[in-house]
DNA sequence: GTCTATAGAACGATAGAC
DNA sequence: GTCTATCGTTCTATAGAC
């Protein structure tokens, strides 16, 4: 069901088994995709040229192109590595299994490993205003995503699983709102992944009070 | 205390006792504010131009010259126009008045109102990216509100009003974003004010869950 | 006649195309 | 390196309300 609606492009070249080598320093293609997306982070991806690019991974513009195909691929690659890991959580057997609430809280602490893990991707796909085609292509999918996390949402407060009361397309909002606003400020290093796991569990889906909540222990 | 740091430019001519009417149309400052910010978050400060905005908001880029000084000067106008939004709520009664808890509550509700009353100017400020002189001044202060969050999440935390065992950074972190990240998907019309607020709340306060958090009662 | 919102024209600067 | 388009900005003039 889901990864369905995207229309995957031509497997990307210059993938390499792990522990293969080259004798020049080898710049592979992820991590020209990876120094092009933080750049583009940074200047935004209309202001970035191929020749900020080259600069910034130590090489000439010439030899980049030698290893990518254009500016538009870089984005798209980009872009599909954050959706890669983004939708690869929805695909994992504790995401399909169990209550809907168990699988919501294990998508959302999976959701936030991602987005460490992938922080410069994720920062470019959630700062995408539509401008081209790729950009478009890339919101659909990511409202593709959103909308898995939404029906989650909905499934576990039908099941009386989450507080009821108001609106579960908004609580699925600010859900992904709060997972998402990592990206602003989260810096790999100061705060560990595993922490920030559970800060964020913790903050969805207790809150941040010391006492329960005032509950009324009604069910909807 | 507040206020103090960021620099008040000239009062902004043009304005006007409520009541006195113009024969033209009159447009008046705030309104051309307000249409360049939501211009500016359109297409990007830099690429937005004067004849943007004039085309805007109706009337020639001469004429739209007539009653704003440039276009530095507008985006500072509707900048400065969120942060008072913004730096007025420390200033209100029960934000001063209290636990720690009860004004970092009242603080969040009224971020949320704040946020959706002036939101084509919070969205300009929460999407800065410091290139100029007056975005780094705006930033410096957003950065100043973020602390005085930050501060009272610290002091809520030692008076054991908020859940213990985690840092308060991160959570005053994550609060800042859950309410920040309203400004990429609320639009006016769909969901009331006064529920957002709630929920919100709910969300920040209380988690998602519907029974209460699996206490272990200490305090810190 | 005075005041002012509006508009047309043009200037200096600059960024990108070629 | 030159040329051109566009940008932010300013100047001058007109037209309508009091």
């Amino acid at each position: 069901m889901r990864g369905v609606t995207g229309t995957r492009p031509p497997a990307p070249e210059g993938e390499r088994p792990a522990g293969t080598r080259r004798a020049r320093p080898a710049y592979d293609h992820s991590s020209l995709v990876e120094v092009a997306a933080r750049v583009f982070n940074e200047r935004g991806y209309d202001a970035t040229s191929m020749e900020d690019l080259s600069a910034a991974a130590g090489i000439t513009k010439s030899s980049f192109y030698h290893h990518v195909r254009g500016k538009e691929a870089l984005l798209r690659a980009a872009l599909e590595r954050a959706l890669d890991g983004l939708f690869g959580i929805l695909d994992e057997p504790a995401a399909t299994a169990g209550t809907p609430l168990t699988r919501l809280r294990h998508i959302v602490r999976r959701q936030v490993e991602v987005l460490v893990g992938e922080l410069p991707h994720v920062t470019l796909l959630l700062r995408l205003r539509g401008n081209t085609e790729t950009e478009r292509w890339a919101l659909g999918r990511r409202r593709e995503f959103d909308a898995a996390i939404a029906s989650l949402v909905r499934e576990a407060s039908a099941a009386g699983e989450l507080r009821a009361g108001l609106d579960p397309a908004v609580d699925a909002r600010l859900l992904s709102g709060l997972v998402n606003s990592l990206v602003e400020w989260y810096r790999p290093g100061r705060v560990p992944v595993d922490e920030l796991v559970a800060e964020v569990d913790r903050m969805a889906f207790e809150g941040l009070l010391a006492q329960g909540p005032a509950g009324d222990g009604r069910r909807a």
